[in-house]
DNA sequence: TTAATATGCACAATCGATTGTGCAAAGGGG
DNA sequence: CCCCTTTGCACAATCGATTGTGCATATTAA
């Protein structure tokens, strides 16, 4: 006997099937038996009704009745990135443990998609949302937070006191990373920076600045390159610093995307890592410990970058009210592999 | 003048801006002007009040009556593998453009994981469904498929004529890569497996054979070892073949991360890739290229695979019937890099 | 035995939209 | 000038659940 119906089950036809009515029916199966005084000779066969049916409550007239649709929405800059794979991943598990689904978009590094997107899971009603911003504008991030709408950003974040923020020590890890060039020796080091203008950027430039800053070094500002974190940026910048400074010996990548391309780069200009060329890079990566050179690197605790929005996230839907810290800055970690040379 | 109002714009207070009932100011604004007899000197006004509002409609509300969510499901074993989470992406992307939103979730890799998963998605009344199978269980989703859910298969299928499947041609890149070893004079290879009794797993098993079999060479059974796709599985598997079978000179790794495993126990057991090892491996992957020994692969069209997904399913909703096709095979291509030496 | 309380459940409103139908007022023909 | 058609819009049902309230019947107390 198999079942092939295509119409849903209803609550009405369970309610009919125990013989009771929509409001019984519906109080026996949320547990509210007892505080509205149903029998429990009644509950009990309201519940069999149900199970003989396979009754399966609809989540959309649910949310639209108790106005809580137990949704989430997410906005990456690009979920095939490993970086925000990971994050989403994160987020989804802590979002299912605590029974909400997640609406998870593209925004394609555009900015002006991310608002569209943001748009358009709002009109979704949904209860929480969490951006990875591309980074650019946050008046649309700011009026959403303005309304009310648990918010928090993930990774990039903006100079702005009020939005609930969730990101790597940038700063720091940029400054650990290039002391540690600078210890091992290199004073010509060229930077390839992501996104200008982001905050994530200007922080590891302000990293990078303040590790020169501490040893008394002048930092050459023809020596940073580069517009995004993608492959591209850090190949043609990487290319760029390589034929106009050949003094530099050493590079810093701001992201594992922008490394790939020096990493092309390099090889293409007939220089093999580390022995003609230091590099270091921002992002680990699963395969970093296996690259021809096994890659130094800024690890950020991702995992823990996605637990803590989401955490933050649903404490803020289930409280109503802001968490009290709103910057959440979390830790990275230098793994130091060896794809750095000391010289001098 | 900024507007913190947290309660959302409903079409009723559009309506009573305007002056209208309920029912005009929906027409007004869906475009049903015309087919409704409303004035165009009433529509406008309708409109200029939904602007001035802000009005944007409910999608919960709208889906409950019209009985369409614009809403997809799908169930990936982990979004973090950048292989699954460029086939979401591509998904995302599809339906974007056809204006579905994406509930994305995890299974964990686990077949229990999926089919709850599956049930929250139906409860929510997603219009279609995408799956990344566990590859274990497929009861839940032939329940699926009859109750007239739209569902398409990724990756991993089964062997059931009746499910839309998009897989990659696996047998053909096992043949094409075995017999690329064969012909560079291996003859004992280990071959690193992944999840036993699934369809990829076993059509990868075939093409390995077949390649055997076309060079008139034995198979010893003993060569193969390994029991899931993931880094744990391929570091135990290469270990054990290279400890019991030292005789072995090359390792097919089933996976992207198998192949991680497999460098990892190489490099503990002292053979370096590709002067005392050769090594192969199913899935590309970006860092492929820049790895001690460029990673020769077969490398899976990610793109090809999500999008001729997507655009199955949302066919297959439009329409409201099953593709003519249902089992679909998406070329992979064989990536000759240096991780193979000629012997013999 | 009667009034007061407790028990058990149904009625109907509601969430925010969509849509079939009905009823006025305006316009046109004879 | 009257009847009929067209124009323009409002009323009310509906999607599938949740929830406040009200009304019987059963139980207990006096």
């Amino acid at each position: 006997m198999s079942q092939s119906t295509n119409r849903q089950v209803t609550l009405k036809q369970v309610a009919e099937a125990a013989g009771v009515s929509l409001s019984t029916a519906s109080r026996a199966l949320s547990g509210k038996a007892e505080a509205y005084r149903i029998s429990s000779t009644t509950e009990k066969s309201v519940q069999a009704a149900a199970k003989k049916l396979q009754f399966s409550p609809s989540l959309l007239a649910r949310s639209l009745r108790s106005q809580r649709t137990k949704l989430l929405g997410m906005v990456l800059p690009n979920i095939a990135n490993p970086f925000f794979a990971a994050i989403a991943r994160e987020i989804a598990l802590v979002a299912e443990e605590n029974a909400f689904s997640v609406l998870i978009t593209d925004s394609q590094e555009n900015s002006e998609t991310e608002m569209q997107l943001v748009e358009q899971l709002r009109a979704r009603q949904i209860e929480g949302l969490i951006v990875c911003p591309v980074g650019i504008h946050n008046q649309h991030l700011t009026k959403i937070a303005k309304q009310k709408l648990p918010l928090v950003l993930v990774d990039r974040g903006f100079d702005h006191k009020d939005l609930v923020t969730v990101t790597s020590d940038h700063r720091a890890g940029a400054r650990a990373a290039t002391k540690l060039l600078l210890e091992s020796g290199h004073r010509t080091i060229g930077i390839l920076q992501g996104l200008p203008d982001t905050l994530p950027n200007a922080e590891r430039l302000a990293g990078v600045r303040e590790a020169f800053a501490q040893q008394n070094i002048a930092l050459d500002p023809t020596w940073i390159a580069g517009n995004h974190f993608d492959e591209t940026s850090g190949y043609q910048a990487a290319g760029k610093l390589l034929s106009e400074h050949p003094e530099i010996t050493a590079l810093f990548a701001f992201s594992n995307q922008n490394a790939m391309g020096a990493l092309r780069a390099a090889g293409e200009l007939g220089r093999t890592i580390p022995d003609d060329l230091s590099l270091i890079a921002f992002d680990d990566h699963p395969f970093a410990a296996y690259l021809a050179a096994p890659l130094t690197s800024v690890n950020q605790d991702v995992g823990q970058l996605g637990r803590v929005a989401a955490r933050l996230l649903i404490e803020q839907i289930k409280t109503g009210v802001l968490p009290e810290v709103k910057q959440h800055r979390i830790p990275v970690q230098l793994m130091n592999r060896a794809s750095i040379m000391k010289i001098g």
